[in-house]
DNA sequence: TGAAATAGTACCAAAACAGTACTATATTAT
DNA sequence: ATAATATAGTACTGTTTTGGTACTATTTCA
């Protein structure tokens, strides 16, 4: 289905809060936060970590902080880690995967498409999804937000 | 996963076919033609019949024909019947379903990149993909294409 | 040394996907 | 008439993906 998974939707808000707060952000604080189970906020997070989109620190106090600045982490990005490589079909970046490259009456127009859709997501950042919302809703700066459930 | 799903994909490429000739093309014949499962193509043609994109002949020497013209057919259309209706995040359509869309981080950029979607699949019809397939590939027009294998 | 955190995996149930199969009905050629 | 060739409708199944849990080890700080 031509849909975000979970997992890449609570990514985002993850980083989201991330792009937030300076101080590093357990966890467990998080997905108390959003009320996201708790283990699957965890399994993300290490997952957005041994990425490089977030940085973390151990131990006692430990927790993520963002590893580059909101503007340099793009939606792309994100959904590499979390989803895959984007694809929208398996040719876009392989022609040689396709059989019939020759002749296929669907490929340019879904290559297309495809480069669309790619090149929004590369070029909407953190910083431009955290702008937005604070323009949909001013008090997104607070330290707690309410559950969220998109995709 | 944000991917086509074989069966639009599928879809496509008969579309794209039944929008090249103009007698009724059987189940059989587009599968043999393109090597692919004919219970799987006779299943997803009886799909767009029922929603409409396509008119069914029944009895021998039936098959099916376009039932609109191939530039009213949109790529939203196709996968509408072959999907689900397009939707990049549950709240694109029905605001209601997130549960804190008063302040939700992530809702206002992701119906953005789904509007932008959505537009462009819209915009883009089974003449405009048939279109673009030919000045890939000249030969396209003649009756008989390979195997295709996009998604 | 114990509490609180991440690191790294391995696991599992439910849903979606890809594909098959079967029965019924319609049309046409013979 | 009837056999052949189509669609119509629907039910089924194996495999993969998704969503989520659990466990063990390691790090850090009070």
């Amino acid at each position: 289905m031509l849909k975000l998974s979970k997992k890449t939707d609570y990514a985002i808000i993850l980083l989201c809060h991330l792009g937030d707060v300076d101080a590093p952000v357990s966890a467990q604080e998080i997905a108390g936060n959003y009320q996201l189970p708790q283990p699957m906020v965890a399994n993300i997070l290490k997952q957005l970590g041994a990425a490089g989109l977030i940085q973390s620190v151990r131990g006692q106090h430990g927790g993520y902080v963002l590893a580059r600045n909101a503007d340099s982490i793009s939606l792309s990005d994100i959904i590499s880690v979390t989803d895959n490589p984007f694809n929208l079909v398996e040719c876009a970046h392989d022609e040689e995967l396709c059989k019939v490259h020759q002749c296929c009456p669907t490929r340019q127009p879904l290559v297309a498409l495809h480069r669309s859709i790619q090149r929004f997501m590369e070029d909407t950042t953190l910083s431009t999804i955290i702008s937005e919302s604070y323009f949909e809703n001013p008090d997104a700066g607070k330290t707690h937000h309410e559950t969220a459930n998109l995709s």
